[in-house]
DNA sequence: TATGAATGAGTGTTCATTCAT
DNA sequence: AATGAATGAACACTCATTCAT
């Protein structure tokens, strides 16, 4: 967040390199050079190393998007009236939409990188989905003994497992609902 | 199995490359250098790649070592009394130990060389586990509608989750539990 | 000849590389290094890399550069008032300057790809060629089964042939002459 | 020439390994290595290296037994009546059987190791040569200002060009007759 | 003496990053 | 601000040579 807003052309530069890193990864995996996504953006290198001075600092951004979007859609689930529904359409929207996404998130992991999120949006997408979990729990429709945390790891968890093996989800859901 | 058995400090300097390897793919990841394994190894650069004529095949040979591991497990089990503790002592296991595992089996993964792995020691372990399964199934102990091949893709996803942060396992296995 | 002309000081660059290649490679055979000629060029290992994406593709050049030059020396001949003399001072011209050009030539030719070259000056050197020769023919001062083919087999034969014995062309040459 | 006359097995070894190396040196230059020499000749990598210290030892020796056998033909032609017949038999036959050759001389020549050859044998071929020539001359089939370092010369270049572009040889043998 | 495993300097090539234009 | 040429450290891999078996 610079303190001066950029130049019109600037953050459509900007936007465009984001947008094209997230597909670049997904499709190559993280190893994809940073050429690539130049070329693809149909910008000079100069000008990605200039808005991410580094490639993590790129990887980040693009993780950070990613979360961002995250948690527009658990916002966006507050607003629902039946709270099982709510949280079951948000992890299994999340899991299979994730699978261009786990290269970055691996990455990100591995690199201890994740937790360097920009806090705020991670933040957000953190109290969202607690809301969620926790209503859920209140309508009976979670096991109590869960946590935010749990849920997260499951997510991730689960976007592997489907990646692995195309499987019906039920059977990662089912060990959250109650006994 | 070569042809010729190696000779036994060969046959020392490719186990103890072997076993190095595993170490360095769990600590830095599969992008971790030839060099480095060589160095951490105690041997020269040319040994690793005379028993490893691409880094590749050094990969799969790590992981078909992995495989040998826990196709061993599953066999052993394969004589114990109680189906139910039988199965699950082998899942909570494997997700327990398989932290280092996961760097490896990703990149193979993603590679595409998973299949590709010695397929005897793979269909030994599938043939265990398949038992182990049965057996479970038919004491009760897990749903019916369950197969091999979902079991090892929870399996990965579980050994993910937890790496990802440490939670009771109960929560995954417990989706496998008839309803 | 690229699509878009490079910035002059890469133009400098590329001349130069291609330089002291034609210069190293004559020196110390087509097993020169690049790194060596990189040096020598006073340019980075990655700025060779630029401009020629792998070391045949420097080769290529060099001899491109050379076929070139053969292609100017005898589209000037042609413009020569006396046919015999036009003829034979190419080809004694030629095989005195060639020393230096002998290990790029053998090399590719090694490689089969001599007749890769870009094929518009090879076949303005071959097109120049023959006319020097079909006008010595007609002057009666070279043999009338003689072809453009067997005079570059003789070429390069003489070529070596002096750089082994330094001696009287005329030995070589004189095979040309009716009898 | 060792002291000591090698064991028979020895012996063998080190004839076969001679033969095995101009085969391959022929066949892939003599960049081929020297594994490959050894696996072709059924031998273990050391063996080649007790017999030849240093790989440039190794194309020395196949470059002097290359010019013992051209010594042994050049003795034969000797004995024959005919002595335009003999040395254009000779240099003839030389060319024809030369590709095989060229890579090693090249490498050689380019190494500066041809001077080195066991002067003995070349010493042989030159007397017999200087003879085969001198009779020739003295019968009026060759050109009297030629001497044997030209000869030798034009043997190289000929082979050079009939590799390059086959053609009729008297096209170069021509130049040696007299005007 | 023969073997082939071990060695490590050297090679071609890639890529994140810098900087002159 | 944007460009892309230049840089050089790093990598996977090769090969002549040495040495323990």
């Amino acid at each position: 967040m610079p303190a001066r807003p950029l130049r019109a052309d600037a953050a459509r530069n900007r936007a465009k390199i984001l947008q094209t890193a997230e597909a670049v990864f997904a499709e190559l995996g993280t190893s994809a050079s940073t050429e690539e996504i130049a070329r693809r953006a149909g910008v000079g290198i100069g000008t990605v190393f200039r808005h991410f001075p580094t490639k993590e600092s790129l990887l980040e951004a693009v993780l950070a998007e990613l979360v961002r979007g995250l948690a527009e859609e658990a916002d966006a689930l507050l607003a629902a009236d039946d709270p099982e529904a709510a949280f079951f359409t948000f992890f299994t929207g999340v899991v299979q939409r994730s699978t261009a996404k786990n290269a970055v998130m691996q990455a990100l992991a591995a690199a201890g990188v994740a937790t360097a999120t920009d806090s705020d949006t991670a933040g957000r997408l953190r109290a969202a989905l607690a809301t969620l979990l926790e209503r859920a729990q209140h309508a009976g429709a979670v096991r109590a003994d869960i946590g935010v945390r749990e849920v997260m790891a499951l997510l991730v968890a689960a976007s592997r497992a489907v990646e692995e093996a195309p499987m019906s989800l039920e059977v990662i859901t089912s060990g959250l609902r109650p006994a």
